[in-house]
DNA sequence: CACTAATATTAGCCTAGTCTAATTATCCTC
DNA sequence: GAGGATAATTAGACTAGGCTAATATTAGTG
């Protein structure tokens, strides 16, 4: 049987939580991660170890099963098509694609993500520059891709990608110029923890707090 | 608030009662249409009417508020939208985009129709021929159309419109080679139901139900 | 090692939407 | 205008997913 939207959610958020910690994931982070009480997340993680989705140990956290991250790799596929197509063709902003493709994701099928490939192409990144799985959802070799604050005053380099789940993050880099393909000559680090950095379509220096810029990755200049 | 995707279908559903009968519909037609119970339906029309959608007159039946046929005309808006785009950019088959469609609708944006109606080129009409409302929701005064059975052998039609509901039917025209655009020879029309036509791409003449041409219509040639 | 704080689970209730079964209205025919 | 057929509504129960409050487990600290 087909998992609601709101099931994929949760397996959306402990994907993304693994990743982020690499251990098993505890009850009440998934709840914050979610905005639903612990009581919720308790009563979910039941249906989703049933259904063999993760594996439940109780009282210690949940990891993902194959089956389960299957699904949550098929749902990031059709996620960043869905955003590069918003970009690309649908003239939006890339701040503004995350919540329009974060609902669609749960409701194209399956031949509409690769007829929607064919038609964008096969592009390997999204908008954000995060990597698109192929149809063998398998995640292309990532180019080696560094958070800015390990770069030094004085180098140049380009923005690789940038986080795609916070609005007023995005809001922020988009007003200060920076989105992925940005070349950056960085300026200065300051002590209080900002990077002063100029943008290449711009004159002046920006400030990017040390809280950001650790969120947005960037590759040496090819030159 | 904003209505579920099950409230809608029942608008929907309504709507197209309504447009067939031209009367108050009846609660069962309503279960019939959608494939429900009449007291689901009863009970539906309740939280309908609270929200001002329709007007109930217990044991008579429902009409839609101008409010309740505006949420349809957006939906059916967004539905041929959805159509168009699938057919035309990502090569699905005109007689495969319906159920696509029907998932869709009830979960795109205002802002990606009006986003897609733009890349679309503001088509006026769906791949089944039926007008597309535009963003006043006004649908477009429709080119005088027939249906296939109204006309007489020897005459030469355009197909117009095609029903888009009916799976079979659809797969059935397809196979015949019947889509809107489609210039047809009416041949015969024989004693027990049946048409005979020539379409303008096959050398053969094709057998069409009466059953079926009736949800066909066409325009005369313009020569 | 015991106590407390934090976290997880369970119990029990709520809402939306579904169902079946029972009841009530309406209508049609005689 | 009475009776029966048909349709509509109501009552009551079920599921998914949410909540709060109560209970149970674990972990950390003295």
């Amino acid at each position: 049987m087909d998992l609601s939207p709101i099931a994929e959610e949760y397996l959306k958020a402990i994907s993304t939580l693994e990743t982020e910690h690499a251990r098993p994931i505890r009850t009440v982070e998934i709840a914050d991660e979610i905005g639903v009480t612990s009581a919720s997340v308790s009563s979910m993680i039941d249906t989703l170890d049933e259904r063999g989705l993760l594996e439940h140990t109780p009282y210690k956290g949940v990891e993902l099963t194959g089956d389960g991250e299957e699904i949550v790799t098929t749902l990031v596929r059709k996620h960043r098509l869905l955003e590069t197509f918003l970009t690309d063709h649908l003239d939006y902003r890339w701040t503004d694609v995350h919540e329009e493709a974060d609902r669609l994701e749960h409701h194209v099928s399956d031949e509409f993500a690769t007829r929607l490939a064919t038609f964008l192409d096969d592009p390997t990144t999204d908008p954000h520059g995060d990597p698109i799985p192929d149809t063998a959802l398998t995640v292309s070799e990532e180019s080696v891709q560094t958070p800015l604050t390990e770069y030094e005053a004085g180098e140049t380099v380009v923005v690789a990608q940038v986080p795609d789940r916070d609005h007023d993050v995005r809001e922020y880099l988009f007003e200060h110029g920076l989105e992925p393909g940005t070349e950056l000559y960085l300026e200065a680090v300051t002590a209080v923890g900002i990077l002063e950095v100029v943008p290449d379509d711009a004159d002046d220096s920006v400030s990017i707090p040390t809280k950001i810029a650790r969120h947005v990755s960037a590759r040496a200049t090819s030159r």
